[in-house]
RNA sequence: GCCGGUGUAGCUCAGCGGUAGAGCAACCGCCUCGUAAGCGGUAGGCCGCCGGUUCGAAUCCGGCCACCGGCUCCA
């Protein structure tokens, strides 16, 4: 067979010859040094036969892709360890089952049915196996079984892979990597790609934690104990991974929310319910005081709508019973005789609805904008509550644009525009675009195909138009209609939704909605649902672990400190205070007895964006001594310099400061 | 909801069968101070809740609740 090297040599080799076999031909440093290759753009290891034809890339330790393979191969490792673990507690190594064991982000994980649970405590124990396994250099061998064969490995011994090598297709290659031989080593069905052998594992790993996962992401299927592990090249790169760690920590919202003053979740009044302190509360004022500009600015009227709706709106949108599971169930006052029935809103639409079908509507009011911070409550499962990202009742800074099918294309832009306003405003430029359509496969979504394609095809062109980058998701949209979100992470890595626009054929349909077109005759409407921040509760989450608390001025919820050096100069410190105040800025004297420097650190730490200090001088020349949060003294001005510079950075919703 | 873990003062944590501790915060007092913690004192606890084992439980066991890490779900 011939393969073709990068400088596009030809290289003849024996029939089967694997990326070994090239290495091998290139001379004895490329022997030594290659751990796997780039195969016609896939990676492959140095294990498994080469294609006839293929462009071969050998690799070595130092391309990124390196760590591919060693992370897998350290997932084999691990599953080896955990058997080695419990059969030194005494258990058959058989009785523990493997389910998957894949690379992921910094590192890997195994999915493991052990015959008792793995706890954080056993970690380090399993860890020094593993480390023996790598230290015995044991060689890695790929072979290949029919799939009769295959299946009587695992058949009555492992369900999970005898249902894994059921489900390969008919045409598929079934593969196994074995590493050390039958008298000591171990063997996963596997596709690889894997480093040549356990030596060739950098040392840099660790175990990081233990948690259930169903097999195969399926609730009604058995749970497997995933082990979850980071792993890199190089003793930097694990240390700097750990230290990044520990620093996103800090950011923690749950954390700074509590330091800061922000919210407070208490368990008398409910898991999952936010009480917003008055400092976390001028972030959501300040955050909605802007969405309100920006929404008269752009043609939207504000409506405003009660807490709950009768259960026949909810069965007439549809949201009741879909959603019953995770809504509250139904305020009923049957026992007392009333046949009425309510819901504890989960959704604003139904709502907005009505406001629209109050009256005979002409194509010429049309789009009609309908905005509302409303407040929705949704009974989230009890293990998926977090902070402000994942709550009970929540604020949406929801809309509904009903307009005309031929408008449709126009507003979807419009509020794209709004919604990228927002992010920008905010600094959030570490998002990513995601277009939910409809799974063809699943039946929970309503109305009919040929509208469903056309929300699908607006959509999509709407943001090729705007030059948004953008994945497409199948099976993400919302029941009655495709969507466009936009998602973020967390200082934890874990991924949010935040702002999202959807198109919506159906719910007008459901509710028979109308409105009088230009030749007389009645027109169904479109309704795009859309909401820029998606929940308050969840964007600020975002925003405090965004700016690690050290928000802009304008959000900021004290915005000024002033400090006198001491008590001869308070008087001046509260003029300059109220001067502040007066002028439309959250500014406090801080009076305590403590010194002067205590009083600084706090401001500091409390992460106020200006300290003006105050002394014999300030207060003689009617200046200020401004401090700037994290960058130190600047030194003096007059007040009203100050002044001016302050509010143009607050008026100008400023990321970055004046001073 | 499921799997694993953790609950000690407002916060961070020590104590892990024998009368409950520290630092910070709070409160009181002294210091009157020039850009990130001045000094001294006082008070603060059903050791998450309920039950069990024990002469004796914060400590061991069980149930419940809350929280943390994941999984599942997310209009």
């Amino acid at each position: 067979m011939t393969v073709y090297l990068p400088d596009g040599k030809a290289l003849d080799l024996p029939e089967g010859a694997t990326a070994k076999d090239v290495a091998r031909a290139l001379g004895p440093a490329w022997e030594r040094e290659a751990v796997g290759a780039i195969v016609d753009g896939e990676l492959y290891d140095l294990l498994k036969p080469l294609p006839e034809g293929a462009k071969v890339r050998l690799l070595t330790e130092k391309d990124p892709e390196y760590q591919l393979l060693f992370r897998h191969t350290l997932a084999h490792v691990l599953a080896q360890a955990v058997k080695e673990f419990f059969a030194e507690k005494g258990y058959d190594p058989e009785s523990v089952k493997l389910g998957v064991g894949p690379v992921i982000e910094k590192g890997f994980y195994y999915d493991i049915d052990a015959p008792e649970p793995i706890s954080d405590e056993d970690l380090p124990a399993i860890e020094e196996k593993m480390r023996a396994i790598i230290a015995k250099d044991l060689p890695l061998r790929r072979f290949v079984l029919p799939r009769e064969v295959a299946l009587s490995r695992y058949q009555g011994k492992d369900p999970y892979k005898t249902e894994l090598i059921l489900d390969l297709p008919e045409d598929e290659e079934i593969s196994f990597y074995q590493q050390g031989d039958e008298a000591y080593g171990f063997t996963d069905l596997c596709r690889g790609p894997h480093v040549p052998s356990t030596g060739r594992i950098p040392p840099h790993f660790k175990l990081t934690h233990v948690a259930g996962a169903y097999w195969r992401g399926d609730e009604k299927r058995p749970m497997l104990q995933r082990v979850y592990g980071v792993a890199f090249r190089t003793a930097e790169e694990l240390k700097e991974y750990l230290w990044q760690l520990e620093e996103a920590k800090k950011r923690d919202h749950r954390r700074l929310g509590r330091e800061l003053e922000l919210f407070l979740i208490d368990p008398m009044v409910g898991k999952g319910l936010v009480l917003w302190l008055p400092k976390g509360n001028v972030i959501r004022e300040e955050l909605m005081a802007f969405m309100r500009e920006e929404q008269i600015k752009r043609g939207y009227q504000l409506v405003t709508t009660p807490h709950i709706g009768s259960l026949e709106l909810y069965r007439t949108s549809g949201h009741y019973p879909y959603y019953a599971e995770s809504q509250f169930p139904p305020i009923s006052f049957k026992e007392r005789g009333e046949e009425e029935e309510y819901l504890l809103k989960p959704m604003n639409c139904p709502h907005h609805i009505r406001i629209y079908a109050f009256k005979k509507r002409s194509y010429r009011e049309l789009p009609l904008r309908l905005a509302e911070f409303g407040t929705v409550y949704r009974y989230e499962k009890a293990g998926e509550l977090l902070g402000l990202t994942r709550v009970r009742g929540f604020t949406q800074d929801d809309a509904h644009l009903f307009c005309t099918p031929e408008q449709v294309k126009e507003e979807f832009l419009g509020v794209l525009d709004l919604v990228l306003k927002v992010l920008s405003t905010l600094g959030l430029k570490d998002y990513r675009a995601r277009i939910g359509t409809r799974d063809p496969k699943s039946d929970k979504y309503v109305g009919d195909e040929a509208k469903w394609s056309l929300a699908e095809r607006q959509i999509e062109e709407a943001a090729l138009e705007a030059g948004l980058h953008y994945t497409v998701e199948e099976g993400d949209a919302a029941f009655y209609g495709p969507k466009l979100d936009f998602v973020v992470k967390d200082a934890l890595g874990r991924e949010w939704q935040l702002g999202t626009i959807q198109v919506d054929y159906n719910l007008p349909e459901r509710f028979g909605l109308t409105y009088v077109g230009p030749d007389g005759a009645e027109h169904r409407p479109v309704m795009i649902h859309r909401a820029p921040f998606g929940s308050l509760e969840r964007f600020i989450g975002i925003l405090i672990e965004h700016f690690a608390g050290d928000f802009p001025l304008w959000l900021s919820p004290e915005q000024v400190a002033v400090i006198p050096v001491s008590e001869k100069q308070e008087d001046y410190a509260r003029e300059v205070a109220a001067r502040l105040r007066a002028a439309g800025l959250r500014a406090e004297a801080d009076l305590r007895p403590e010194r002067m420097q205590a009083r600084i650190r706090d401001a500091e730490v409390q992460k106020v964006p200006y300290v003006l200090v105050v002394g014999d001088r300030e207060k003689a020349e009617g200046t200020v001594s401004v401090r700037r949060r994290h960058r130190g003294n600047l030194g003096s001005m007059p007040l009203a310099a100050f002044l001016e510079g302050v509010l143009r950075e607050y008026r100008e919703r400023r990321l970055e400061p004046v001073f």
